[in-house]
Order: C-alpha cells, then sequence, then structure tokens
DNA sequence: GTAGGGTTAG
C-alpha cells in the first residue's frame, strides 16, 4: 500500500525549496469559504419581496416603456435583474389582450433563459402556461425547444416528454434535447427508443448516446454504438464523439482500441482541442500506460486546470507520489491556479503519506490564493489533518465551514474513530443528524469504525441496524464488513458466522480480512482456517494472509503448519510486504526497516535500544513472542522483536530530540501486539509521547498507556 | 443542445 518512502526525503526538499512555496503561510489557518455570490442572492429576496406587490417600484422605468408598449425593452432590463416574477406578471396581463406585434418569441426566450438559469421548474411551468395561453402567439420550434431543456434539466422529465409529444413540428434539436435529457437521468432505454427513430442523425446525437452508455458503466455498448457511427458515410467524428469513445475505452479500459483512435485523432486534426488531448492523456493512464500518459500530455500545447489535475491525480492514483508533487509543483510555477479538484487530489496524496508539512503549506496557499472554495477541497483538508494526526486542526478547519457538508462530516467522525475517541465520534454523528444532513453508507462506515475502535459492540449493533431501519439506506457490502469487524474483535464468533451466512451479498475480501484478524487475537484457528481459504482463493497474492494465518498456526506452536504456508509462499511467488516505519526529525524523513541498519546512528539507535530493553523489563516489560513467525529459540525470537521498524524509528526519534518533545512514527502495515506494550513501557522510562499512526489507526503512547485502550 | 479532473472507511 505505501510507497519507499525513502523517496520522500528528496521530495521534502525540493518541495520546501520550491519558490512557490517559500512565502507561504506556515501556520495552519481557517480555511473560510466565501460567501455565495451577491448577485443570486439579491436575486432571490427580490424576488421573495415582489412577489405579493401589484407592480413594479416607483422609481422605476418599467412602468413608462410598459405604457409605451416597448414590451421587449421593460423584460430585458427585468431579466437582467433577474426580477423573474415582475416579467410574469407583464406577460401574464398581456395574455388575453388583443395587443398585436408584441415579440412575443424574443420575450419568452430571455424569459426561459433566466428561468434555465435559475433552474425554477416552477416558473418554467407557469412559462409553459402562459405561452399556451397567448393566443397571439404559436410558440416555434427553437422555444418548445428551450422548454424542453429546461424541463430536462430541472429534472422533470415527464413534462419535458409531455412537451416533446405535444410539439407539432420538431427539428433534430428537438430530438438531441430529448435524447440527452433521458442520457444524462440514465434512462438509456428511452434515450436509445428514441434515438433509433430519429428521423435523421447528427454527431451530437451519437456522441450523447455514446457518453450516456459510458456513464452508466456501460462502455461495451458504447464503443460498439461509436463504430457504427463510423460506418455512416453522413456523420463524421468530431471532437465530443471522440471524447465520448475515448471515455468509453478508458472504462472498458483498452489500449489497443485507444491507440487505434489516437491515430484518427491525429490524421483528422482533432489533437488542436484541449479536451480532446486531455481525454487522450487520460485514456492511456487509465489503459494502465501513464508513461504513455505523460508523454502526451508533454505534448499538449494549451495545458488548462482539468489537464494538469488529472495527470497528477493519475501519478497519486498508482501511487507514484513524487512525480505526482513535483508535478504539482510545476504546475504552479507555470502559472496555472489550481482548483478545488487540484486541492483535493493533493491533500488526499498528503493524507495518505502523512506529509502533514506539505498538506499545511497547501493549506496556506489556498487561503492565499482564496480559492472558490467548493466545500470537497474543505473536505479534503479535515481528512488531511485527521491522517495525519492533528484532528485538533481538523476540528478549527471543520468549525471554521460555513456549512460544513456530508463529507466533511464523515471525514471527522471517522477521523475521532480512527483517533481512538469514538464518544467524539459518535457525538459529531448525531450533532450532524441534528443540523439536518442525511447520512450516507460512507458515514457509517465513520460510526461503526468507531465503535470496533473502542469495542462498543452492541452499540455498533443498534448503528448497524439503524442503516435501514431507522435511516432507510441499503447495507452494503462494507457495512458488513464493519460489523464482522466489530464482532470478530471481541470474540463473537458466532454471532458473525450468523450475519455472514445470512448476508444478501457474497462477503468481500475486507470482510474475511477483518474476521481473520479477529481470529488471531482469539487463536480460533478453525475459523482462520475459513478465512484463510476464501482470502487464498480471491487474492492469492497477498501476502498478509499467509502471514496472518502462519502467525496464528506459530501462536499455537503448530510448525508443521507454519512451514507449510511458508513453503505455498514460495512456490507461489508471495513476497511479503516488509515493515516500513518513518519519522521526521528537524524537516529530514527517516525511514526504518526491520532490523534496518542503514540508517547513520544505527550504533547509537540500537545500544539505546539494548539499553531502553532492559529497563524496560526491569518494569515488569514481557516481550510477546508469539508475534514472530519463524520457528526459532526464544532468545533469538527476542531479538527479532526488538527492531521492528518502529522501534528504531522510535529509538532514533528519542536520541535525536531533546527531551519531552513528542514523536509521531508512521508506519506501513498494523503494529504488532509486542510493539504496543513495548511503546506503552517506552513511553515511560523516557516521558514522551508517542504517537504511532499504522496502517488501520493512531495509537497516542503517554506515560504507559496507550489511547486506544490496548483495543484496535 | 454534446466531451475531460476530486472526496469520506476497510
Amino acid at each position: 500500500m505505501k510507497p519507499k518512502p525513502i523517496h520522500l526525503r528528496n521530495l521534502f526538499t525540493k518541495f520546501l525549496k520550491s519558490p512557490n512555496f517559500s512565502t507561504l503561510i506556515r501556520k495552519p489557518h481557517h480555511y473560510q469559504p466565501i460567501s455565495s455570490s451577491s448577485s443570486s442572492s439579491s436575486s432571490t429576496s427580490l424576488l421573495k419581496t415582489n412577489s405579493s406587490k401589484p407592480f413594479f417600484k416607483p422609481n422605476d422605468n418599467i412602468n413608462l416603456l410598459c405604457k409605451e408598449k416597448k414590451f421587449k425593452e421593460a423584460i430585458a432590463i427585468l431579466c437582467n435583474q433577474k426580477r423573474l416574477k415582475e416579467s410574469i406578471q407583464i406577460l401574464e396581463s398581456l395574455h388575453h389582450s388583443e395587443t398585436k406585434n408584441i415579440p412575443f418569441a424574443t420575450i419568452y426566450s430571455s424569459l426561459l433563459q433566466l428561468c434555465f438559469d435559475l433552474r425554477d421548474l416552477k416558473l418554467a411551468k407557469r412559462i409553459h402556461d402562459l405561452i399556451n395561453k397567448t393566443s397571439a402567439f404559436v410558440p416555434g420550434v427553437f422555444i418548445s425547444n428551450r422548454l424542453l431543456d429546461l424541463y430536462s434539466k430541472c429534472g422533470c422529465l415527464i413534462s419535458a416528454r409531455n412537451a416533446f409529444d405535444e410539439m407539432c413540428e420538431r427539428d433534430i434539436c428537438s430530438w438531441n434535447t430529448m435524447i440527452s435529457g433521458y442520457a444524462k437521468a440514465g434512462k438509456l432505454e428511452e434515450a436509445y427508443g428514441l434515438f433509433e427513430k430519429m428521423p435523421e442523425r447528427d454527431n451530437f446525437s451519437w456522441s450523447t448516446m455514446i457518453s450516456g452508455y459510458v456513464r452508466r458503466d456501460r462502455p461495451r455498448e458504447a464503443l460498439n454504438l461509436f463504430r457504427s457511427m463510423q460506418g455512416k458515410t453522413n456523420v463524421k467524428c468530431n471532437k465530443f464523439t471522440v471524447s465520448s469513445a475515448l471515455a468509453a475505452i478508458s472504462a472498458l479500459p483498452c489500449r489497443r482500441f485507444g491507440k487505434e483512435i489516437h491515430g484518427h485523432i491525429l490524421r483528422t486534426g482533432l489533437d488542436s482541442d484541449t479536451v480532446v488531448w486531455s481525454v487522450l492523456s487520460d485514456m492511456y493512464a487509465k489503459c494502465g500506460s501513464l508513461d504513455e500518459a505523460r508523454y502526451v500530455f508533454d505534448r499538449m500545447l494549451d495545458r488548462d486546470v482539468v489537464t494538469w489535475t488529472a495527470m497528477i491525480g493519475r501519478y497519486f492514483e498508482e501511487k507514484r507520489w513524487n512525480e505526482g508533487f513535483e508535478l504539482f509543483v510545476e504546475m504552479l510555477k507555470s502559472g496555472i491556479k489550481p482548483n478545488d479538484f487540484t486541492f483535493a487530489a493533493v491533500l488526499n496524496a498528503c493524507s495518505s503519506q502523512a506529509l502533514e508539512d506539505v498538506g499545511r503549506q497547501v493549506h496556506g496557499y489556498m487561503v492565499r490564493i482564496a480559492s472558490d472554495p467548493l466545500s470537497f477541497a474543505a473536505s479534503a483538508l479535515v481528512h488531511m489533518y485527521c491522517k495525519c494526526g492533528n484532528i485538533e486542526t481538523a476540528i478549527r478547519v471543520f468549525e471554521g465551514m460555513s456549512q460544513p457538508d456530508l463529507v466533511s462530516w464523515t471525514s471527522l467522525i471517522a477521523g475521532y474513530a480512527q483517533h481512538g475517541q469514538p464518544e467524539k465520534a459518535l457525538s459529531y454523528f448525531e450533532l450532524m443528524l441534528k443540523a439536518g444532513l442525511k447520512p450516507d453508507h460512507v458515514t457509517f462506515i465513520g460510526v461503526l469504525s468507531a465503535c470496533t475502535h473502542a469495542g462498543l459492540v452492541d452499540k455498533g449493533l443498534e448503528y448497524f441496524h439503524s442503516i435501514t431501519e431507522k435511516h432507510g439506506l441499503t447495507h452494503t457490502g462494507n457495512h458488513y464488513a464493519c460489523v464482522i469487524d466489530l464482532l470478530s474483535r471481541s470474540g463473537r464468533f458466532q454471532e458473525a458466522e450468523d450475519i455472514i451466512d445470512s448476508m444478501p451479498m457474497k462477503p468481500d475480501k475486507f470482510l474475511w480480512a477483518s474476521l481473520l484478524g479477529g481470529c488471531k487475537s482469539f487463536g480460533n484457528l478453525k475459523l482462520a482456517k475459513r478465512a484463510a481459504e476464501v482470502l487464498f482463493e480471491i487474492e492469492p497474492g497477498n501476502a498478509a494472509t499467509y502471514v496472518t494465518l502462519a502467525n496464528i498456526y506459530a501462536s499455537a506452536g503448530i510448525w508443521d503448519e507454519v512451514a507449510s504456508i511458508r513453503k505455498t509462499m514460495d512456490d507461489r511467488g508471495v513476497v511479503k510486504k516488509p515493515g516500513s516505519s518513518w519519522i521526521k526529525v528537524y524537516r529530514q524523513v527517516h525511514v526504518f526497516l526491520v532490523g534496518d541498519e542503514s540508517h547513520p546512528r544505527t550504533k547509537e539507535i540500537y545500544d539505546f535500544l539494548e539499553d531502553l530493553s532492559r529497563r524496560m523489563k526491569e518494569e515488569g516489560y514481557v516481550p510477546k513472542t508469539d508475534y514472530v513467525l519463524h520457528d526459532v529459540e526464544e532468545e533469538q525470537k527476542e531479538q527479532n522483536l526488538s527492531y521492528h521498524s518502529e522501534k528504531l524509528a522510535i529509538a532514533f526519534g528519542v536520541i535525536a530530540t531533546p527531551p519531552g518533545t513528542p514523536i509521531k512514527v508512521f508506519k506501513n502495515l498494523r503494529t504488532c501486539g509486542d510493539c504496543h506494550s513495548a511503546i506503552k513501557f517506552i513511553s515511560k522510562i523516557v516521558a514522551r509521547e508517542i504517537t504511532v499512526r499504522d496502517s488501520s489507526r493512531f495509537h497516542c503512547f503517554k506515560d504507559g498507556k496507550c489511547s486506544c485502550g490496548d483495543f484496535w
């Protein structure tokens, strides 16, 4: 999961030296969203205050214009000021009049445009009524199409279809608009039904259908459509059809088809379009060829923020962190202003790499350029601070948001769960409900994991049942995985098995892995075997399963089985991911592997650990040697344990920093039981606060105790 | 009237 952290060292120096970051604010700041634009808020208040008044403000020249029968001008002014209701009032006064020469088409067109900007379905219906009532006006196809579009954009496909069916004259736009409405709503069968009936089809019709299929995760059908379009002589590929086809290929994914279209793009000169290039580059990335994606990216003449963000994001997805961060810095240098998508991508990379420094600078940068803070960038900030172990700043950011969205609440709840503060997590969940937000399936993962980390089994079960019974959601596979985790960590295996047997879906690997983990804690060999066997089938290449099962056998002293598992691993070429831990001291990241002797201060570290070991034993520490897989003598086992990567990192932290400095260590795997108990002793002996973030949560050791209360 | 990027946990 984790990268080779050794690279981070270079990243940091490069990143921190970067001119763009040297002037950044170093202290964390409140990230405050800008208040919503004044124009829209004033328009709504205007609508509200004016709705009951018969006519216009006395000082307005609207009255005058109306008197002079200059209705078009009057409505143009009103529309400009977004005074929609007043416009409608004028029209209502006109619809039964005999007035000739009123340019109704222009008037209704601007009115529909405004209505469209406001996405107001009620008003759309009123305008529609008005049009029908206006005897002096028969709507042309243009107005009808606008109405059609308005209905479908407002999500009212039934009204749209009624309007479509009522049209006495339809052009290709009418058909396309209706199809697009269906396709965007995911009603592909309806869309295709109309598509087939169309008298003629243009580029628009094809690309709408193709992207409709892509969006609904049906890339094969999308591509088939594209193929049949290519067979038609009357339609040529344009940038839209090509982009939709590329998106279909990315979803398959199939690099060979992509190459084909790449050639086509070059031949037809479509390569001058930014979006086409961007999709092309992204296609290569999604087909697993990141370097080709970069090749295309590097040859783009005009790279906008979307293109940069996509490329950066792909690097992060492939866990090529350095290249992603470097590209981000390059983007800043080239003068492109990142947007919330960019920030979210970068901040999430910081989260998973625990790069709080970088994240904090990005935060500073966000504040400085005051980017339009959509809440998902803010929620990425909350997530980042949580993941970096700085829940205090996470909560400050959260409280600085005027209206935190569901993702931010969820991040915070999950953050508290990870930090072993379940009561806080659950109280934020209750606060969220009070604030009127509806939790989604992810929120409940946070809630359930809070219960799991705290051993609140019955409370967790209660929440689990509330998902369907109280909140009207459906249980996902992840919810089941959480509840199995909850039960098996407390040794309630019978209930866990009952739930597994009654699940409506096939249990996934996370669920079996949780169960296996629980079996390890309780030495449940029989169930462990069942879980491991399934896991071997689902993901035969995952070393963790072999190691865990072997550890369970080792604890029970069944060494034959241990040896046989090790042999299977060798036969299948499964390699155990080495544990590594890292710690930052004076802006330098120091990485340690198990038994690592490559650090310049290795001798001091090992001497210190030996000394520590003696003092720990005096305090009553007993090495838990069952965490050592190998079938070796007790003394050797103890040695193996002493040099786990997190111990090396902690030891280095202690000798390299002044007394009393808190120590923060990150580990790529879960910390073992022996290290957990040893670190408790260490925190007391050296009188330091030691935080360890392992792959599943935070442990804050202080004065011989851990924040997780030994339950994790 | 059509095409491209992001998030929450395990």
